[in-house]
DNA sequence: TCCTGATTAGACCGATTGGTCTATTCTGGG
DNA sequence: CCCAGAATAGACCAATCGGTCTAATCAGGA
């Protein structure tokens, strides 16, 4: 299936920015991975790279939501989807090379437009904890407890992804669940 | 007391670059703060930003180091500690206006020299989790479960500071005992 | 076939980037 | 007082930045 250029370039910015951060990547490299032209850039996205990188936010935001779904939609128990996740993110770090960070932060916490990028950043890690919670109920845990556990995985997976990417070493994330569920 | 212009730079540098990145502040920005002429930066660092980077980011490790030790210095319990050290960096997430992020991952992650700059990183981040589960050894934890303790406290604070810049809510923060030790 | 709007193509722009270089000023030991 | 090295001062540079603009090309309906 043909892949349109705006989504050509929407997902080599979020590759790109999830390596070097928003201010890291010119938009020559991007142009120069997808063979577009500048009028094509700036056509599809009229403001540009900020355009450019609210879309790549959106897109990793809704790559993210599709996973976590997948990992506990066949889940038995909330630590079993917890563990899948933790794999298949730890599989996804490696084929990206190691080298990427959180793309909502990489991208929206270092933007051009302080307060409205770093909305959109609170407002996508809302989504997750929030999409963690609703599967860890549906699973039996208590609805007091619920959010609880949906935010220490979050955070848990966030700084075990940046140690990771310190470490260069996938298994990181894929052992997470040690730290979260102590024996 | 006088500080050096060498200071001045690092210090200023470390700043800028925990708010918005390695490459998000442009050399003229960090030498308007401090007031000196680029001579000086060059006199002080003769391969500009990338030492003026590395710099910054051994500053803030010192700094972190020195936080961590004043929080479990004087503390009866590891969870104790641990609370204190909460306490201690949410007041310094308020104090720097809540657009921080963590001042090894905002420079060396993104920066020039991946390779060192990366090894760098792992060898910081294994300093502060060295440190932490030497303090918890000490507190009484058992040696075997020491350094899991110290690894999950490094990345809930890793995962808990940039949620916290999400929601620019300072208590996220200092609330992240309560995902550590479940009642 | 022709025409119209969508898209591609890339030359071009001013501003800013990190970095170099020379000249001047400061400062402490002789 | 003098002088040598440290430090400051800032003009200047090529390269790159994000962004604008016009022309060429494409594709689909009348």
């Amino acid at each position: 299936m043909e892949q349109s250029s705006r989504d050509k370039l929407a997902w080599a910015a979020a590759k790109l920015f999830q390596q070097r951060g928003f201010h890291g990547v010119g938009l020559n490299e991007i142009l120069k991975v997808t063979g577009l032209p500048k009028g094509s850039l700036y056509h599809h996205f009229p403001n540009g790279k900020t355009d450019l990188a609210l879309e790549a936010a959106a897109l990793a935001h809704r790559e993210m939501t599709r996973i976590i779904d997948d990992a506990f939609r066949d889940a038995e128990t909330y630590k079993d989807g917890v563990t899948t996740l933790f794999h298949k993110l730890a599989k996804l770090f490696e084929l990206m090379g190691k080298h990427t960070g959180c793309p909502i932060s990489e991208i929206l916490f270092v933007g051009p437009d302080q307060d409205m990028f770093r909305e959109k950043s609170a407002e996508y890690f809302e989504g997750w904890t929030d999409q963690i919670a609703a599967h860890a109920e549906r699973l039996g845990v208590a609805p007091e407890t619920a959010s609880t556990n949906a935010e220490q995985l979050f955070v848990t997976l966030q700084g075990g992804w940046t140690l990771a990417r310190a470490k260069q070493d996938g298994d990181v994330i894929r052992n997470l669940g040690r730290l979260l569920f102590a024996d």
